[in-house]
DNA sequence: CTCCTTTATTCGCGTTAGCGTATATAAGTA
DNA sequence: TACTTATATACGCTAACGCGAATAAAGGAG
């Protein structure tokens, strides 16, 4: 029927799965390899790399290959209406406690700066207009396979 | 696993469906009777009466019955963070051109003032910082059965 | 070439979700 | 009481989804 609203269903298709959330959850800090998700969300291999193509095919993520290592990414919406969604479930993931969890054991995996600032980003929810969603990290970019 | 988790997802899920998006976007206006929604939606009663449940199962509307009619309306939710998400769903809805034209023609049914405003609602994605979704009709609540 | 590592995909299975049809329930009217 | 309207639910079916296990594909090292 509609474009617009197909791709939005779509949209929340893709967001209505806890895997998939705290997968978004990981990225929401910069840019990981699959090794790195499936270890740190301790979830199978096969299982990660599923819901990794799921996401993809729902436009929310990029990718990029580097020698054996693939990269995964947020990929930025087109539509402002999406991003403004996509800005909001940003938010949403950086208060839940358990992605920043996963965030930390992921930087632990990777041995950099923190993942996501240690409090909550603030946004709609928190306090008046404040500016929001500035955890962005340049991640583990020339490591190259090997690590384990 | 993570109850706050799960709770998004949940949501998440709920709004996966494009006829429940469109019955959220009526719902966005006031309160509706499903007569209304299964008449302008020109979807099936059934059908119209299963997602209806859905959206009450995930917490997102609430009822009230009123003689023969059942009100649907949309409810406040308890979080925050999930007040936020709902803001933002509120205002891509009111961006999406075939949810317009249901309100429209919910409004012909209803025979009352505009259901949103002529013009997209503003908030994030359209201009600096505006207040938005005002769109808030006090509807037919007096109205009673025997309309056709 | 052969091995190894990382990632993607296939297969089979059980679960969930949505649909149309039919039916049940609730409430009002005569 | 019976009859009508409005809403909800049950039934049978199909399609989509998610999972574990196994396997394929891609790339590097020896």
């Amino acid at each position: 029927m509609d474009k617009r609203v197909a791709a939005v269903e779509r949209l929340f298709r893709a967001l209505g799965d806890a895997t998939r959330l705290r997968i978004l959850g990981l990225l929401s800090t910069g840019e990981v390899c699959v090794c790195h998700i499936h270890e740190s969300l301790q979830l199978s291999q096969p299982k990660v790399s599923r819901h990794l193509a799921s996401l993809r095919r729902a436009g929310l993520v990029d990718t990029r290959r580097q020698g054996l290592w693939v990269y995964y990414r947020l990929a930025g919406a087109k539509d402002p209406v999406e991003h403004a969604i996509r800005q909001a479930v940003a938010h949403t993931l950086g208060h839940l406690e358990t992605l920043r969890r996963d965030a930390r054991r992921l930087q632990k995996k990777t041995g950099c700066c923190l993942p996501v600032s240690s409090e909550p980003p603030a946004l709609m929810c928190c306090g008046p207009g404040k500016a929001a969603v500035r955890h962005r990290r340049q991640v583990a970019l020339g490591v190259g396979p090997g690590h384990q």
